[in-house]
DNA sequence: GTGCCGATTGCAATCGATTGTTATCAGTGC
DNA sequence: GCACTGATAACAATCGATTGCAATCGGCAC
């Protein structure tokens, strides 16, 4: 910006003000200067520029990994919500930082914006440490987070409304006759916790005992899944029925059951949740309770401004919707959750 | 920082030093400091730090969009990368800004750079502007970008060997008798194009002539796949195989031969491109062109790494492979390309 | 008592912007 | 000729760190 202020033999805060359009400075100069930087090909240095307006305009997203396993970043319905977010930040012309921390680590989540870097923190489920997340709250870190809606949370969170989801899912699969239905899902993560009580509401709804065999705390993706349904298919009583906590665990289960002479849906219908891009495309196509991907990282971003407007945090839960193809059976949309008309087609490209 | 000062008695200075762990700091004091910090929640700030210091931690990741059609964010492909990216970025203590241009205007690309947000650029797709990439780099802003070595291209890239695989993914195609090869793929970009000389080299090395009638201009990912698909089988003469430029359209043309009665591989053999997650779960799962994702991200890293260090921009063409499944006969793995042993799994867990 | 030494610590300039306040200047009225 | 006014532009403080250089201090030798 010297440079330029020498150039055009003005001030440096002369060229300030032009640069920011302002009429405080003759509109003559103003051109001379802003020509002057384009060729240069002069930008404004955000960090200082940051620094001294005390604001920027980055949004931190953090995606925590569980360190002991060091998984990398894979996980199909995470990566689509990166893109999702990486729209909903650029639509309203900020940039993302995204960063991933130590899953056992939640409060590392605040760094970003105590050392100035983002105005707030975006972060992508809330894993097992719900407590450390209310303290971030409490020292009043800008934080919306992804996931499920506990009782007498202090952070704001968005999320599929997983009661509802699980309970469609099972119902679903009672409507068209199943009865033993399992439950594949690691039910200490709250998200899955809150689709295993959908699935124990629909039985009491139909007034059956869930047996307790039939849940299986596999972890979101497993290699392990051909074991499980192999242990599943040997307990001697029948297996109508299963209902994956994601996508992807539904397809490895449809393609264990393959390998053991099971057809679906016909042997065993599957649901799965999230509807990711493969849902649609594998064979069967996968019916599944579908997460708003889109809606997901607008109202991320929404309840983030929310926020910073100094409004409270109001957690949100996104209805879900349960999408039928050919993994289960086709049967009249089920009566209990009166929404939308069922999409069969995604809004991807 | 003034405030900790003020707590710990000492210089603002001193308590830099300290928080730096120098020893021209009494190890008491340092103590002293460093406990007060932790207390307080304190973090250095991170965008005067970098103004002082004059470098920055931060790797800015782009990705075009196509601004006519308004694209969103939602190709597996990318998504992965980026994934791979993040890992990458995050195993060398970096931290990652993620923004999005117009692909007519690649050179917003090194406005991250020019304003002192990041220490350099990585562009996903060279997209149309090859030019413009050579004035980024005659500029001399730090970027490597993921897609096809250009002859005497000036910038760095990144990619998988496109004439190597889609020579492979031909060949393999003629090995099991086919003699008609669509090919699917816009090649107004230059790694489609690179994948269909390619296919041209399989070709010519059978002394076959490519019917230029089959090669379709499909964009990468596409909803009117079905009538392309149809046009192919009505042009009179028999299809024998399809080279689908990504996974995507692949899969997306396997739906839509199955919809006009086509058995794959029997009547259709088809090879797609990428091996995304969604390749290996597919069924029949697809036969297709592995892109090393994993060490693209790293190796992207490494050569703008490199770049810093002050290294001459080398580009590199990262090994494809032929991962065989189901929706090609299987046949003895083609003698041209010599290379590792063909995996049948993926990494991912 | 003086001077030197090593170990710490403080002072002040600096990074690149922004902005309230002050200065300059041409034009105008008396 | 002088005071006043409006339009521009310059000055200087500020944001929150870092760091070369100078200052301080206790100890020790002479």
């Amino acid at each position: 910006m010297a440079d330029i202020a020498r150039l055009a033999g003005v001030a440096v805060s002369t060229v300030s003000r032009a640069l920011a359009g302002s009429h405080l400075v003759n509109q003559e100069t103003r051109d001379r200067v802003t020509e002057l930087a384009r060729s240069l090909n002069y930008t404004v240095n955000v960090r200082a520029q940051s620094l001294r307006l005390k604001h920027n305009h980055t949004v931190s997203v953090i995606l925590p990994y569980d360190a002991p396993t060091a998984q990398h970043l894979s996980d199909p319905f995470f990566l689509a919500l990166i893109g999702s977010l990486g729209d909903a930040i650029t639509d309203r012309g900020f940039e993302m930082l995204l960063s991933r921390i130590d899953a056992e680590h939640l409060d590392l989540a605040a760094q970003p914006y105590l050392s100035g870097r983002a105005m707030g923190v975006v972060l992508v489920g809330q894993w097992h440490h719900h407590d450390q997340l209310d303290e971030l709250a409490m020292r009043r870190v800008p934080l919306v987070v992804w996931g499920a809606r506990l009782p007498q949370q202090r952070y704001c969170t968005v999320g599929s409304d997983n009661v509802q989801g699980g309970r469609m899912a099972t119902e679903h699969l009672f409507a068209q006759g199943a009865r033993r239905i399992a439950f594949l899902g690691d039910t200490t993560l709250p998200e899955v916790a809150q689709r295993h009580e959908g699935y124990l509401l629909a039985h009491a709804a139909q007034r059956f005992e869930a047996d307790p065999q039939l849940c299986r705390p596999v972890t979101f993706v497993d290699q392990s899944m051909d074991a499980e349904v192999a242990s599943l298919l040997a307990t001697g009583k029948p297996l109508d029925a299963l209902f994956a906590c994601s996508d992807l665990m539904a397809i490895a289960a449809i393609s264990a059951l393959h390998k053991r002479g099971k057809r679906v849906p016909d042997d065993v219908a599957v649901v799965g949740y999230d509807d990711i891009a493969l849902a649609r495309f594998c064979q069967p196509p996968l019916t599944t309770v579908r997460q708003p991907i889109e809606a997901a990282g607008k109202t991320l971003i929404d309840m983030l401004m929310a926020q910073l407007a100094g409004e409270l945090p109001a957690s949100v839960q996104l209805p879900t919707e349960l999408v039928q193809r050919s993994t289960t059976r086709a049967v009249a949309a089920p009566a209990a959750p009166r929404g939308r008309k069922v999409e069969l087609t995604g809004k991807r490209r």
